[in-house]
RNA sequence: GGAGGCUUCGCCUAGUUGGUCUAUGGCGCCGCACUGCUAAUGCGGUUCGGGUUGAACGCCCGUCCCGGGUUCGAAUCCCGGAGCCUCCGCCA
């Protein structure tokens, strides 16, 4: 969210950066909506005031024993009128809340023009794709081959776009994020959350995802109570602080979790409906940073460091591409994707998306910070993927398959899972 | 699910016969003074949010868990709700 004065100050450059996203703003709609609000604000504020002063003369000519009832009258004459203009500042207020909750977060000029990841411009590569002496297959039929991976079973249980891992392919799903925790807490300097799923509707207001995209989330409203599965660790995470007045000594703080994610995908009819790329349904490493807003763009370039290191780790090839504008989630201000390279689909997917929020989040959430001086200020929120642990495993199988359909796992798993191979039947060793 | 208790400005806390409560004190924190340094001490400041010019000073309004109500006036009275604690029941 935004704050409207500063919306309004940045004027045509707010116009300007929130068209490149495909929002339109209206900036005299804006302005009268804001000066309506402040207005009724005014003559409520000079009510009450006057309410108050009635009352003490009051209690004044009570004391000495006067007449006080034609003043009684004179205040809940007011009273009457604060009433009425209580709503109408209500309603104001209300209506401004409603139109800046749904103002995107203005793009950064870092992003690239254009509305779609074709437009993302590529940043660096990392690692080469491997060529094979064979046609390499994709994770679903290696996995089902090494009957590690089940999708027909998963249907069965729960509809399409949820999975089931088996034998070894679960033993890889729990080793991934092993590894991937243990080198954020460890080498990043990351605290380990584990977190609520299920989250209220104000904790999905403060990160964005509510309330322009309730369609994309499950909800429960079970036990009388109106609950929302999280899409994202990223929610409880940024939230966790909502409300909070942290001190800037205590920043920057590293967040992270392993959580499963529910996500809708309405409005992703037919789309990757092939495998682990696109489920309801996955678990993810998910990184969180809460900074100073001046050090956001280079907390960033840090977060995004420590997601490559995951990639690095597990020897897959990738690259960074810094998304355009009209691309972006709608509480970034500018965010580079990582892909990885996947050998069944001879392309590069999206397998990490690291965004810099600024003080968008924070003032949603109310995520504030107090200087040595005393002074407060929004602090800058940042999340990015480190790593989703379907993808990744897709990744591994795809990228480390052999000729005989065996997989050889990268060095870095072999402690997290036992084992450093996976034979053709299944088996491990 | 049943019974009872609690909820005050970062933490602890005073305050419930309704009106100088524009909320007390301590701790912590910030500033200044004193001190060879540290410590100690003294003085001052310190809820949060909003409006008033998007500045400073000042002024005004709201805020004592939340929402209603009674009243000229509510931290204080009434109703509803939430959270926490204790006991009972049930339960992984």
């Amino acid at each position: 969210m935004h704050d409207a004065r500063a919306l309004l100050e940045l004027g045509a450059d707010a116009v300007r950066r929130l068209a490149r996203r495909g929002y339109q703003l209206d900036l005299s709609a804006l302005d009268d909506l804001l000066s309506r609000r402040n207005k009724s604000i005014q003559r409520v504020d000079e009510l009450r005031s006057e309410s108050k002063r009635v009352a003490s003369e009051v209690q004044r000519l009570a004391r000495q024993g006067g007449e006080t009832a034609a003043l009684k009258d004179r205040a809940r004459q007011i009273k009457d009128e604060t009433r009425a203009l209580e709503t109408e500042q209500e309603h104001l207020a209300a209506q401004l809340r409603d139109v800046l909750l749904n103002v995107p977060n203005l793009p950064l000029d870092a992003a690239p023009d254009g509305d779609s990841d074709a437009d993302a411009v590529e940043v660096r590569r990392r690692g080469t794709p491997p060529s094979f002496g064979f046609e390499p297959k994709d994770h679903v039929d290696l996995g089902e081959a090494l009957g590690i991976l089940d999708f027909a079973h998963a249907t069965k249980l729960s509809g399409p776009r949820f999975s089931i891992a088996r034998g070894a392919g679960a033993a890889l799903e729990r080793g991934l994020a092993a590894l991937m925790l243990d080198l954020h807490t460890r080498q990043h300097g990351y605290v380990e959350f584990s977190m609520p799923l299920l989250v209220t509707p104000e904790t999905m207001t403060g990160t964005g995802q509510l309330p322009k995209f309730a369609e994309d989330l499950f909800r429960t409203g079970t036990a009388n109570r109106d609950l929302y599965l999280i899409p994202t660790a990223e929610v409880p995470l940024t939230n966790l602080h909502a409300g909070e007045i942290l001190d800037a000594g205590s920043l920057p703080r590293a967040y992270t979790a392993h959580t499963q994610c529910f996500r809708s995908e309405a409005g992703s009819y037919g789309r990757d409906t092939r495998g682990l790329i696109r489920l309801h349904q996955f678990g993810k490493v998910e990184l969180v940073r809460l900074c100073d807003p001046e050090r956001s763009q280079a907390e960033l370039e840090l977060m995004v460091g420590h997601a490559e290191a995951c990639l690095a780790a597990l020897d897959l090839p990738y690259r960074v591409v810094t998304l355009a504008a009209g691309d972006m989630g709608f509480s970034a201000q500018l965010t580079y994707d990582l892909e990885v390279w996947l050998p069944g689909q001879d392309r590069y997917r999206e397998i990490s998306s690291c965004s810099d929020c600024g003080t968008y989040q924070a003032r949603r959430a109310g995520i504030r910070m107090r200087g040595k001086d005393g002074r407060k200020g929004l602090v800058a929120t940042l999340n990015g993927s480190g790593l989703p642990i379907g993808r990744t495993l897709a990744a591994v199988l795809e990228n480390h398959q052999q000729v005989d359909g065996s997989i050889a796992l990268p060095a870095a798993l072999a402690p997290y899972v036992g084992f450093r191979t996976i034979r053709p039947d299944g088996t491990t060793e």
